[in-house]
DNA sequence: ACTTATTTGTTCGTATGTATG
DNA sequence: ACATACATACGAACAAATAAG
């Protein structure tokens, strides 16, 4: 069946092949991809057919399906990858805000494989806000490090910390080995921490604290598709 | 590297009028927008040149240019209204979550009007997750309202809120009268109340409780570029 | 109240770039 | 090197909502 130009113009605005009219094509196409996803016709971490397939199969544009897909991949039902393929995504993974949540036992507990890697490290000078938090002058030496969170190998969440420089020399190193936070801050004797602070904006900023003085500030960019935070008062 | 596309033929590689080569089009037309918007060239609340304009400014498609506004649309740093035109949206406002926050009076200590908007009411049977919560059994009558919280006029958040119908006849016209989620309890005699559970997932939803009774669920829907959420904890 | 122009939204078409396997 | 698949970019036409006259 094709859906031309001309054979669509002629269509009255009532009798489609398709759920509900007045909506646009791309919309309905998103539901149906959706819906295939859902009962089970896409599987989890599968791949989709092409987007020449699936517009062939539709009887629409290549670019019909893209804003389609494109629309998923916003909300994280898919996952587009040049010159590979577009995958259906894996479920979010529920993530409570507590005062002493830690990434490695959240991740584990949900059945998943926590790990996480280190995309950069620089020793800088402590800046405005993160000096504030951490409660250091300006200017002191830092260690930054930026590090991809993930589970069973699905990035969740990248991460950027600050620590002292002084009090965590090799801060960069230790985070490689151990692939925790957690296990990272044991290793310089700090036993436990908590959540002080946290900001929910299009990431999230959060200053843990132990034995009462700020040793980290970090702010968390989640895949907010991938992740539900969940807070608990 | 060849770069033969019509609009960039006069453009050589090294010499880009634009920061950085090998980013797309579409990347520095939405960086250029931003930095606009930045520097007051386009001011808060303001409307952009028409897409065509746009295009023909730099010298590109109007996809190209579309494309660019839906990513900054995307992230809420415009707006576009069909029929109309493209808008800067304003700032979000930090919204704290805590056991105790009002929306009214989070807006109006941002120095906005606060304002809520009826948009439906009705009458329903007790569901699965709104009685678990609310704890009630399937099938109680609850009173199910559908409001716009808005900040001068502006809409931040949706929100559905499920209440005892018999504890709250007509919470539906007292809400329009009040225009106070907290107003309109205080109208049933419900002095204080505090919340019990957030999730956050791509919207909100909160369990609020008085004298140990739980009185109201309600999912509230968050415009997240217009409202940035803060979890102390 | 109606018409017209403007503006964004959708859909198709075509070509080329670029990463993957 | 080659085919495949997604990404970018151009162009054209029409739809739909809004604003202006």
């Amino acid at each position: 069946m094709k859906r031309s130009a001309a054979a669509r113009r002629e269509r009255p605005p009532d009798a489609d092949e398709f759920s509900i009219a007045g909506v646009s094509l791309w919309r309905r196409i998103a539901d149906e991809i959706e819906h295939s996803i859902a009962r089970g016709v896409f599987k989890q971490g599968g791949k989709l057919p092409g987007e020449i397939e699936i517009a062939a199969r539709f009887g629409v544009n290549r670019h019909t399906v893209r804003r389609a897909i494109s629309a998923l991949a916003e909300r994280g039902v898919v996952r587009a990858e040049r010159g590979s393929g577009t995958y259906v995504e894996t479920r979010p993974l529920a993530y409570p805000i507590r005062r002493r949540t830690r990434f490695s036992e959240i991740v584990g507990e949900a059945g998943r494989a926590a790990g996480g890697r280190l995309i950069a490290s620089q020793t800088v000078a402590a800046d405005g806000d993160v000096a504030r938090r951490l409660k250091v002058k300006a200017g002191v030496p830092l260690v930054r490090l930026d590090t991809l969170r993930h589970a069973d190998g699905v990035p969740l969440c990248a991460a950027t910390t600050w620590l002292s420089a002084e009090r965590f020399p090799d801060a960069a190193r230790v985070y490689t080995a151990s692939q925790s936070m957690t296990r990272m801050l044991a290793h310089f004797d700090v036993r436990d921490y908590a959540r002080r602070r946290t900001d929910v904006t299009a990431g999230l900023a959060d200053a843990a604290d132990a034995n009462s003085v700020p040793v980290l500030v970090s702010r968390t960019r989640f895949a907010a598709d991938r992740v539900s935070l969940v807070v608990e008062t």
